[in-house]
DNA sequence: AAAAAAAGAATGAACGTTCATTTTTAACGT
DNA sequence: ACGTTAAAAATGAACGTTCATTCTTTTTTT
């Protein structure tokens, strides 16, 4: 027990100081040695937790992600209206892109770049499917534009990526208000 | 003359070497011992027109960059409408984005990860002043919503990053119709 | 005291960059 | 035109460093 939580609170640590440094210098410039230090644990003890570089990447990767799904959907129903639902998860998405940036910036460079294996991203996309079959369900009812789930990605949920590194960079906040607006234009490009 | 000629075909043959092994692997898993010899010439010869490997990797984003914004801006004239202005520079965009998707994939990943020097950064972002100002214009005009011109972006252009990455990954297929879509969910994302 | 976990030092490969040398270029005198 | 030559361009090999990973030893756990 007491073992098993040590474990877990150095593989936590680990996790946590790759997001950091791959987030400040890149995957290739981020050296084993720095993230051993920063998780204040040996090079070779990454060794216990994880096969080699690549594979920690991998795994936080599919465990940043899942975090991530998991807080979108979090208070998601299907019950809901599609306009309801449309509204609470992007904005639980909206919440978590600005609010835990480092995590979301992370996921950002992860899906732009080849870093990832092909096998992880594919694990990493699976989790959308609520959204997804809300979509098609707005489709059926006439609520929302007959095009293709890309399309409706692209406009309504990928937007908020591009003001995350905006907002990131310095270059703009996004305030509550700013969050209305841009929720109007994801609603105004999707809806029929 | 000659000599010169000479001398640029080498510099270009790096720069197209750059952006494909880029692409492909990352810049930091990318040596210049490869992306010399798929330019045929040796490692040596890369340091007679770069600084270093970072210089090469900021003169490529800013050509491409410059190419990219150069293409986008082609046939605007300020004399248009910002209706047909905005439809024009767009589609511009989305066929840069499209058909020389290994520039566009290239820009796309030096945007979303911490690879380029900040200086660099801002130098590619002043040319896309002629949309800016466009948009300027369309909400003087009561055409635009009155949002910031990060919103606007996020919305009407970003989107093209997105999709592209999807067609590059073979997930999707930009067709002439589906072009005529994306713009619709753009310009409806923008318009007043 | 045996097993598991962790550590630091060591290893070997890869890489960015430089060096010494060769090849190419082009200007010039004949 | 042509051969000579000095400068420029290009090269492959070499250097020194960095880094992922492993090995051996020490520490912690049970």
């Amino acid at each position: 027990m007491a073992k098993l939580q040590k474990s877990i609170d150095k593989k936590k640590a680990l996790v946590k100081a790759t997001i950091e440094l791959v987030n400040n210098n890149g995957f290739h410039a981020t050296p084993m040695s720095k993230i051993a230090k920063m998780a204040n644990v040996s090079p070779a003890t990454i060794y216990l937790y994880f096969e080699n570089k690549q594979d920690l990447l991998n795994q936080t990767y599919i465990e940043v992600k899942a975090a991530y799904t998991q807080y979108a959907f979090e208070t998601y129903e299907e019950s809901m209206t599609v306009e309801a639902g449309f509204e609470l998860i992007w904005k639980r998405i909206a919440n978590f892109k600005l609010h835990e940036c480092e995590n979301a910036m992370f996921l950002a460079q992860c899906d732009n770049t080849p870093i990832i294996d092909e096998a992880s991203r594919q694990e990493g996309i699976i989790h959308l499917q609520p959204l997804l079959d809300l979509w098609t369900r707005g489709k059926k009812e006439g609520i929302i534009k007959p095009i293709s789930e890309y399309l409706l990605y692209a406009y309504a949920i990928n937007p908020l990526s591009f003001l995350m590194m905006a907002q990131n960079r310095g270059a703009f906040t996004l305030d509550k208000s700013h969050i209305e607006e841009a929720y109007e234009a994801a609603w105004d490009s999707i809806k029929k």
